[in-house]
DNA sequence: ATACTAAACGGACCACGGTCCGCTTTCTAT
DNA sequence: ATAGAAAGCGGACCGTGGTCCGTTTAGTAT
């Protein structure tokens, strides 16, 4: 359903799977040339699939043979920004990348997904709410095994399982809400992580 | 929209506005009560709602001036269950009502919300996907005040905004997932919710 | 009883995500 | 160049949540 590895390897330009036909291409690009127009203009979560068909002069079916779905389009869409962010804490240097305590990259990787919650907050909620599933995506996956690994060098009993609390506390949608809706300064967001990530691994 | 009371105050019998005329009430009867059906036999997600106004003999129109929104139906539909565990951390006897330390009250808090989870999750993820917000909802908020009012107890600093991150960890969607996807076992997330809690609120 | 009003009703209607399937285009093998 | 196969295409179609508005009905005032 992703033609798009969330990790490119080398290419700048996005591409499908091997011997995609010419017109496929073709297509691929108009569509989400038109995309980022509408989510420019308009923002993402206004944007119907319908109109984007009309606008890239595509049928409907090819928008969702390229995509998969609205949640496919809006990952296509991040898919860019996402890979820089996961290279950042996977290469980068700390202390979000390799080489600090597990404590401070946790607070660091906190910080890190909150600005680029803030900064894509539209696209990722439009990307995490489908009929199904807004976790067992891609790019979640690998955050999530980011933290349990990070949780497992600090001591934590069950990595996996509070790794998926401390993603819950990064939801988008949370994240979003707080600000949008209810005016919490993203210091405070990233202050609270920070105390949150800190008191859980302190040493006894 | 939400014409039930949270918190019930006396009646056994769920009231709508004062002076609902009668036509309005027996409507309201016959839905629910064919709602429960539906449930029952065929699980909530896959309610919809043309057919319990069909199965109530009711029309479609009158389904939603009624209880809003889908959502609003499975809240409605919740409401009891949800009282009850309401007055359970509210006026109950500790660790999970007043009298216990926070931390411990805290702890009991997440376990029963962990297990009401498993055993309303399917109404409880109907009653959260609605087109907005399934965070400014009556009984979300005042779970939220309650976790916030615990962490200021414990001198949490901005108990808000942390109050928020623990919620996230109980969010039904995500221990339902956690639960059915991957198999993790009811122990496994009260004990990690226990460890989280305590690492956090441990003195220094 | 009657007339009046506001609430409630019902189902046609809309928007949107997603599917289906007969037709067209591209690629490949000859 | 040509033919056959497979990938791609497009838009009619569907299910579902939600809205609208002309009609009906319960309560009330006389």
């Amino acid at each position: 359903m992703f033609f798009v590895s969330s990790i490119p390897l080398q290419p700048d330009v996005p591409l499908g799977p091997p011997h995609e036909r010419s017109d496929a291409a073709r297509n691929r690009e108009r569509l989400l040339c038109a995309a980022r127009e509408l989510v420019d203009e308009f923002g993402a979560e206004s944007l119907t699939m319908d109109a984007l068909a009309c606008k890239a002069n595509v049928g409907k079916g090819t928008v969702f043979r390229r995509f998969g779905s609205r949640a496919g389009l809006m990952m296509t869409l991040l898919s860019d920004s996402e890979s820089e962010f996961q290279r950042g804490f996977m290469f980068g240097p700390p202390p979000l990348g390799p080489g600090a305590p597990p404590a401070e990259r946790l607070v660091a990787f906190g910080e890190g997904r909150i600005y680029f919650v803030l900064e894509n907050g539209e696209l990722l909620k439009a990307a995490g709410s489908s009929a199904h599933n807004r976790f067992d995506v891609p790019a979640t996956i690998l955050a999530h095994r980011h933290i349990e690994l990070l949780l497992r060098e600090a001591g934590v009993g069950d990595p996996w399982v509070m790794a998926m609390s401390l993603m819950a506390a990064l939801d988008p949608e949370r994240i979003v809400n707080d600000v949008r809706v209810h005016g919490i300064s993203p210091k405070r967001l990233t202050d609270s992580w920070s105390e949150l990530v800190t008191r859980l691994l302190r040493a006894v």
